[in-house]
RNA sequence: GGAGAGGUGGCUGAGUGGUUGAAAGCGGCGGUCUUGAAAACCGUUAUGGGUCGUGAGGCCCAUCCAGAGUUCGAAUCUCUGCCUCUCCGCCA
């Protein structure tokens, strides 16, 4: 959420930013209201003001025992004066929260202006895999070993949920269970496990609701949300807190299970691992101090990268542009791996720096020693890493002509020492 | 799921309709004293909105879990929701 003071004083730059970021807002309708609102409020507080003093004679008469029932009837007339007023101002303000929760974070200066086709190339790791012979794709390496079955999975819960099996589910351990190893060992992170049920004001805290509601699975008897990501729960956990500025920077990590209903996505990208409703993530989330934010985006950033390097899988980062920023995001650099037999490049990490929008949102601020609030923390969040697409580059680049799967060297210790995944 | 109790400032805790934004204690901050520290003593100690002022700041409004209601007036009374605790039941 934007700063209703920031947009009132910054019209041009609010525009511009709403632009870049390809947003329709009705920011005339909202600076109208606005200042209904502030106008509304003069007159509200005034007759309030008045109402107060008057209360506080009626007190002192009663005292004093004289007969308040004269001051007591022209109360009654400024009583219902304020009834009147009252209900417009608040539907105002609902209007105005309305208009404000509609409004996407303003891009960073940093960030290239334009659609997806800016995005911009930043870096390049690794060598894409050559082999002497036609390389498969995760599905059929994956049903060929049965470590993964699509149709059971299907037949459990519908397409697009996945069974992991055998040394299928073996590996999907290892690899969160190296990840949350290697950040809270080597990262500084602290590791989380939170609830994969949220309530609708976490949901809202992190920019999810309302705009994403038709993508997220809800319950309704309890109302309650299946998370996306574990960047809801873990930003959450600050929510409505004032943090000591001595404790910044926190940085969080957390492996869930995440769950998308990826409404309107079918046919696209939908085969195999690649776009599923369940899938399992470990998350880094950071509340730092608002000067140090776009340093502690770059080591987040570094933090995602190191995963793909010990893993040995070749990545691009990119560096998206204004139009193909996330709602909450003020800059983002997407990591894409190389999976050798579908040929493609695959996102399978985004680290944001969100500034004070989400922290505006769900109240998290921050105080200097002497107990003074200092504003808004900034927080950042990225994946360190996504599992279902790093799973399809290890399978698809570490594959071998006879259709095994060799284990990547640090992740050996984590499947009992196995080096290669052979049919069973 | 059933029965009961309760949610007050950073914390403990008083307050059951009329200067109560809220006693007291603890903690925090500033000061006096001290070579320094402790103790003691003195002072200070919430947040949001609006408005005036170049500014320091002044003034007004709101806030005692949240929302609705009763009343001239609500921390205090009524209703609903959320949460916590105790007992009973059920349960991985």
């Amino acid at each position: 959420m934007l700063d209703l003071k920031f947009i009132r004083e910054n019209i041009d730059r609010t525009t511009a930013g709403l632009e870049a970021k390809r947003a329709r807002v009705d920011l005339d309708r909202l600076l109208k209201l606005d200042s209904n609102r502030r106008g509304l409020i003069v007159e509200l507080d005034d007759l309030k003001a008045q109402k107060n003093a008057a209360n506080e004679e009626i007190g002192r008469m009663i005292k004093q025992k004289v007969d308040p029932k004269l001051k007591i009837d022209s109360m009654k007339a400024i009583a219902s004066q304020v009834d009147a007023i009252e209900p417009i101002i608040k539907k105002t303000e609902e209007e105005i929260g309305q208009i404000l929760m509609t409004i996407p974070n303003m891009p960073h200066a940093s960030v290239p202006v334009g659609g997806p086709e800016f995005n911009q190339e930043i870096n390049r790791w690794g060598k894409q895999p050559i082999f002497d012979f036609k390389p498969k794709t995760h599905i059929e390496i994956a049903e060929n070993l049965d470590i993964i079955d699509f149709k059971r999975g299907t037949k459990l819960s519908g397409s697009n949920f996945i069974l992991y099996k055998d040394l299928g589910a073996r590996l999907e351990r290892a690899l969160y269970n190296f990840m949350l190893d290697l950040h809270t060992s080597q990262h500084g992170y602290r590791e989380m496990f939170p609830p994969v049920l949220v309530n609708a004001a976490s949901m809202t805290g992190t920019g999810q609701l309302p705009k994403m509601k038709e993508d997220m699975y809800h319950l309704q008897v309890d109302d309650l949300y299946l998370i996306p990501t574990a960047e809801v729960p873990v930003t959450n956990i600050h929510r409505d807190e004032t943090l000591n500025e001595e404790d910044l920077p926190l940085y969080y990590t957390a492996y869930t299970t995440c769950f998308r209903r990826e409404a309107g996505s079918y046919g696209k990208d939908t085969r195999g691992l690649v776009r599923v409703h369940q899938f399992d993530k470990v998350e880094l989330v950071k509340f730092v101090k608002p000067e140090n934010s776009y340093q502690e985006l770059e080591k987040l950033l570094a933090n995602a990268r190191r995963v793909f390097e010990l893993f040995g899988i070749p990545y691009r980062v990119l560096m998206l542009a204004s139009g193909d920023l996330s709602f909450a995001a003020a800059k983002c650099y997407d990591i894409e791996v190389y999976a050798a037999g579908l040929d493609k490049w695959l996102e399978a990490s985004s680290c944001s720096n969100f500034e004070d929008f989400q922290a505006r949102r769900a109240n998290i601020a921050y105080k200097g020693k002497d107990g003074k609030k200092k504003g808004f923390v900034h927080t950042l969040n990225g994946s360190g890493v996504a599992l279902p697409r790093t799973m399809i580059a290890i399978l698809e680049n570490y594959q071998t002509k006879d259709g095994d799967v060799v284990v990547p060297e640090v992740l050996r210790s984590y499947m009992g020492g196995l080096d290669i995944i052979k049919k069973r």
